[in-house]
DNA sequence: ACGTAATGGGCCC
DNA sequence: TGGGCCCCCTTACG
């Protein structure tokens, strides 16, 4: 917003400015800088651009990255100018600034091969005639995948996961920042939603059962802090084990049997004080866990020897029980930095992949190389870490190539004079991206993105509200419409209109319910403490259940929405 | 149209 | 081991 209109003020100072700066630019010691940035600024999509040399423009302002003057990073309308002094944001490496890092623009998004497979050979052959095979039809489609509908401000913090029901193909449930669940049916676009500490949440009666409770004498004021204080993050349910797995903020992972709803055991997999930040049991061996955290690692672990345990005695508080057999470690794979998330393909439970905020997804082709080098490091952009629900990278389970992968991009490109932050769909197998999905409509970083496992729909959590994408039939009465406001989009982002569906669940009506319950629980308002207490406690949508009329907002059905533009920034040039 | 708070990781002392 | 400080393109609200 706020930069949006500095820039727009300014690109016309600039212009003006530069004719007579010029000169005396030159002498000035960042000279140098400037003429990069000015020739970056060449390379954007829009000739007229070539003028605008920020830098020169912003003479005698400050940058507010490095501090000195000359230049100023940020957005000249849709297009953000990294400052020149900073390490490349994308690669991390120094030299160049993102517009020109030569991952960005690599066909391969800096995909590097392991030296085993890159060696001579065969193997090596048959890799380079795949690879060249397919880079004859590497371009990028965009615009194929368009928002069909969504739920504002569904959450009162923002989403940190999805899950999309096991047999109904519209109902997907999400998770925010809160510990609050959210159920929205997409076709509909109408949602329901339920406070929730550690639960099982049934989505067909909104009833729930607290599973895990590690704060049990809750909040004490004055006792209490947030170093005791015990959040979770990582979950997984395996089926076949009857076992509900999650790990903490302190790297401990609690297990559960789901029969009884009760803890079973605990132990600490990962350094102390280190977020486990995702679970997953392997798909095909139920023996198999696979934990990503904070301490740089991702570890699979044989749960075995624990898992005959199953229905003994339940360990409880801070005895972090040992006694039934600990998970054993097979391998654990080091990263240089926080690891976001760590999952095993969805069919074979072969590959891996974890997405970690050095800003690369690594890909290992076989488990039995975990303890090896990954077999790919993919240089994506996803690093941001404040502010942001972390980036996760998910497996496509409709791939049966086990290829297909989806995770939202941080920096953001420009479409047309929007400045948009795409959900990107790759090839994991390649590095290459397939698909770019944007739309102006959502002009906000979707950091949770989970594919649906059986339609051609993903769900995007992208703050606090919810978005499905869907393809744009390529034949039919639909694709006009759609094409049109594809098209329209490309040009002018200009807020789309008519196949767009929203419902925002953040309603006067609604509002006003929130606003009491805030203000009754304002000492629960703190991010840190789960809601769970809060039961009475009345989210922003209305809970309904799946045949009644959805919420008022939304009465009727789909709702359009000619004019609106949802939550975002609008960056306009 | 502004201003600002919430927020998490990393690093240094 | 802990507090303090820095930081990168945020987002929503007042």
């Amino acid at each position: 917003m706020e930069e949006e209109s500095t820039s727009e003020e300014e690109d016309d100072d600039v212009e003006e400015e530069v004719e007579e700066e010029e000169d005396e630019a030159e002498e000035e010691n960042d000279a140098d800088q400037d003429d990069r940035t000015a020739s970056n600024a060449q390379a954007g999509p829009s000739g007229q651009r070539e003028k605008i040399t920020i830098s020169l423009g912003k003479k005698g302002l400050v940058c507010h990255v490095c501090g000195k003057k000359g230049h100023c990073a940020g957005f000249v309308g849709s297009v953000y100018h990294d400052c020149p002094f900073k390490p490349c944001y994308l690669c991390k490496q120094s030299g160049h600034t993102t517009m020109t890092c030569p991952f960005r623009i690599a066909p391969e998004h800096g995909c590097r091969q392991a030296s085993g497979i890159c060696s001579d050979g065969m193997l090596a052959f048959v890799r380079q005639r795949e690879l060249s095979g397919r880079r004859q039809d590497m371009h990028i489609e965009q615009n194929d995948w368009l928002v069909d509908s969504a739920v504002l401000k569904l959450h009162s913090r923002r989403c940190t996961c999805l899950e999309f029901h096991p047999t109904k193909d519209n109902i997907v449930v999400s998770g925010d920042k809160k510990g609050q669940v959210a159920v929205w049916d997409f076709e509909k676009c109408a949602s329901a939603s339920s406070d929730g500490l550690c639960k099982v949440f049934d989505v067909e009666t909104g009833f729930d059962t607290v599973v895990l409770n590690m704060n049990p004498d809750g909040w004490i004021p004055g006792v209490t802090n947030e170093r005791t204080w015990v959040m979770l993050y990582g979950l997984d349910v395996c089926t076949e084990r009857q076992l509900i797995i999650a790990g903490d903020n302190k790297g401990k992972v609690y297990f559960a049997d789901a029969r009884t709803n009760k803890e079973i055991a605990q132990h600490q997999l990962h350094k102390k004080g280190n977020k486990v930040n995702t679970v997953h049991v392997n798909p095909m061996n139920c023996n198999l866990m696979m934990t990503g955290s904070n301490d740089w690692t991702a570890r699979i672990f044989d749960i075995r020897a624990m898992s005959s345990s199953v229905g003994g005695s339940s360990s409880n508080g801070n005895s972090g029980s040992k006694s039934d057999g600990e998970p054993m470690e097979v391998a654990c794979m080091d990263h240089p930095k926080v690891v976001n998330a760590a999952y095993f393909s969805p069919r074979s439970g072969t590959k891996i992949m974890t997405t970690c905020i050095d800003n690369r997804l690594r890909i290992w082709d076989y488990i039995l190389s975990a303890s090896d080098a990954p077999d790919r490091e993919i240089v994506h952009s996803h690093d941001f870490n404040r502010y942001l629900t972390p980036f996760r990278a998910e497996w496509d389970p409709k791939d049966a190539a086990e290829r297909t992968v989806i995770i939202g991009r941080y920096i953001s490109e420009d479409f047309g004079g929007a400045a948009l932050h795409p959900v990107d769909i790759m090839d994991a197998s390649t590095g290459r991206l397939l698909t770019q999905l944007v739309d102006a409509n959502l002009s906000t970083i979707c950091p949770v993105n989970k594919p649906h496992p059986r339609l051609d729909v993903i769900i995007s959590g992208s703050s606090r509200s919810l978005y499905a994408w869907r393809p744009v039939s390529k034949d039919g009465e639909e694709d006009s419409e759609r094409a049109k406001v594809a098209a329209e989009k490309k040009n002018k982002a200009a807020p789309s209109s008519n196949h767009y569906v929203s419902y925002d669940a953040d309603d006067a009506a609604t509002e006003k319910k929130k606003r009491k319950a805030a203000s009754a629980a304002a000492v629960q308002e703190d991010e840190g403490v789960p809601a769970g207490k809060g039961k009475g406690k009345k989210s922003a949508a209305t809970v309904f259940s799946e045949d009644d009329t959805p919420p008022s907002k939304a009465k009727g059905g789909r709702k359009k929405k000619d004019d609106d533009q949802p939550e975002g920034k609008k960056r306009k040039k």
